[in-house]
Parts: C-alpha cells; sequence; structure tokens
DNA sequence: GACAAATGTAACCGTCGTGATTACATATCG
DNA sequence: CGATATGTAATCACGACGGTTACATTTGTC
C-alpha cells in the first residue's frame, strides 16, 4: 500500500459539489460527508482552489462551489493538484559513485518514473468527475427514489 | 512526493546482478553500491526471492544471483514484488452511508485506482533490467573503458 | 453596527511507515 | 573447526499524514 488519502477525498468532495452545482456547500457539510474533520476538508479545498478547480467564499452564506463544469475536471487534474503526482522515492543517499551502476541509475530511473508516471496520470485523466457522478448514479444503491438525498452531518 | 525507495533500490540490485551473472554478489557488496545497510539489501533481497526474480545462497562463497535473464525480468514484476503496488489509499474511516456519495464512493474509487494501478504497471512492464542496463551502458559517465569496473564497498 | 456564519491558517498531537542499525541464529564451504 | 554468508528479530529516529483545537478574518443579515 502507499500514501495518502487525499486524492480520495478530493474526487469524493468534488462529486459533492457536482451534485450541489451552483449551491456553495460549507466544509462542514463535506466533512459530514467524507467523515473528517472540517479543517482536512479545508486544506484539501485550498489545494483544490489553487489548481483552479473550485471556488471558495468566506463569511454567512459562503461555501465552496465547483469552478469549472464536472465534465472538464479530469481526475489527472485532481490527481496533480494534490500533489501525489509522485508515486516513486528515488534513492535518500547518493550511491556508490565508483560503481558504473551507482554511477548512472538515478538518471536512468528518473527517465523511468517519468514514463511511469505519465502513463499513470494518462490513465486518470480519461475520466472527469462527470463520470466519477455518473458511475455513483448507477450503484445499486445509490438513488433509491430522487437524487435529493441530503447531506447530513455526521456530528 | 510519495512513498518508498524500496523499487529504486530493487532495479539497483538487479542491474548489478546483471552486470555480475552468475557470480554471486553479497549483501555487504550490493549495500556498498546502493550506499546502505547489508540488512536493507537483504530484506529486499528476500522479496525478490519469493518472486522467483533471484536466488540466494547462504554461507561461504554465498550471495545472489539472478533467477532468470535480465531481459525476462520486467519492471512492472519487480513493481509487484516489492508491494508497492498500491499508489492509492481510500478512505480511512468509512462515509457517511446517508449521502448518496458517501454510500457508493469507495465502489467507484476504488475501479478508478484498479484502472489506474493497472496502466502503471503496464507502463513498467514495458521495460526489463536488460533494458536498464542497456541504457547505463549509454550514460556517457558510464563505462569508460571497460565493463568491468569493480564494485568496491563503501565502508 | 452587532452578530452569526463561514473560510483560512497556525500549532500541536498520536500514529504509522520506513530506512538504518545492532545482534544473533543458522547454514555452508574449505 | 572456523571463516563467510544469509535470515530475521528487535529497536531507533525521522518524517508524513490525518485529526483536532484555537483563533484571526471576512461577509451577509438583522
Amino acid at each position: 500500500m502507499a500514501a495518502n488519502c487525499r486524492f480520495a477525498f478530493a474526487v469524493h468532495i468534488l462529486s459533492v459539489l457536482a451534485l450541489k452545482e451552483n449551491e456553495g456547500v460549507t466544509s462542514d457539510a463535506l466533512a459530514g460527508s467524507v467523515n473528517t474533520n472540517p479543517v482536512v476538508i479545508r486544506r484539501i479545498v485550498s489545494a483544490l482552489q489553487q489548481a483552479g478547480l473550485v471556488a471558495t467564499a468566506k463569511g454567512a452564506r459562503g461555501g465552496v462551489k465547483l469552478a469549472l463544469s464536472p465534465a472538464n475536471i479530469s481526475l489527472g487534474a485532481v490527481h496533480r493538484a494534490m500533489g501525489s503526482s509522485g508515486s516513486f522515492a528515488g534513492h535518500r543517499h547518493e550511491p556508490n559513485q565508483r560503481c558504473p551502476v551507482g554511477r548512472n541509475i538515478v538518471v536512468v530511473l528518473d527517465e523511468v518514473f517519468a514514463t511511469a508516471q505519465a502513463a499513470l496520470d494518462d490513465a486518470l485523466s480519461r475520466r472527469s468527475i462527470a463520470d466519477v457522478v455518473a458511475s455513483i448514479a448507477l450503484e445499486p444503491k445509490a438513488a433509491p427514489r430522487a437524487k435529493k438525498a441530503s447531506i447530513r452531518k455526521a456530528a
């Protein structure tokens, strides 16, 4: 296994926003759906905002909205916004320069990492938040009657 | 950034073994090239052995050898052997089941993760240790004269 | 203007994964 | 027997991450 759930949380948040388009959802409400602390949500939302994927409004009646249409938000963009864009870690200490492998492995690995990373980004970019929302709607447990099921705070 | 250097170390180790085929390299020598502790090497070698990529011999004149030809060891297999096969983490707590998104996001994300992971594995599997060794040999700093440059212990 | 509601951050904590290290049991060759 | 290796358990220090509290700031509404 690996890293962090920031990407998973981000997709979750954006999906909720897509279902509540133009409504302004608070980080408290989002935290209720994701089941975590509002500050965790705000940290992720902050990154999404810097990436231009959402817009926030401070003060009373504020909240978070999508800045783009769900179909225009690719999962690749979300992944990149989360800074999770490096699934690999290289050598922590410089390898032995007296060994031909040690002398060159870092450069070669960097290229391998870049290629693999590009493939991953490519695969993620083939889907949008709109696709995710559509998949959610298709799941058996979803939308028993109307699509207007409310988002309640967990606490 | 992300996880661990096990994959990087493993490729490094296998590359050294490929250059010293049929020779039996000790974990001390490998540690000298990678520039880390021999135990770290043995842990990785142990995983590579379980995956059938290398063979080890205990006792005097022992050491590590490749179990397959370099061309038959794909980087995808190495990556899988390292158990680094999960670049994503899902929700740590179950999302709010009263929210349609929370109720279904996990299943949808699992499928997204699997697809992306498969793409990554695919990209890695397109290269072998033989390719890596070839790239190393092509690097300007490599093989100034002969390919017999010795692997010295760092300590 | 006062107040309530919301974001934006800083600060801190506990937990977990990881590489590094020491120590020791075990096996193998000469 | 003894030197040389792997195999592995135990431990340590460090860093990343999610969670939480606290507080400053902004903004709409009465």
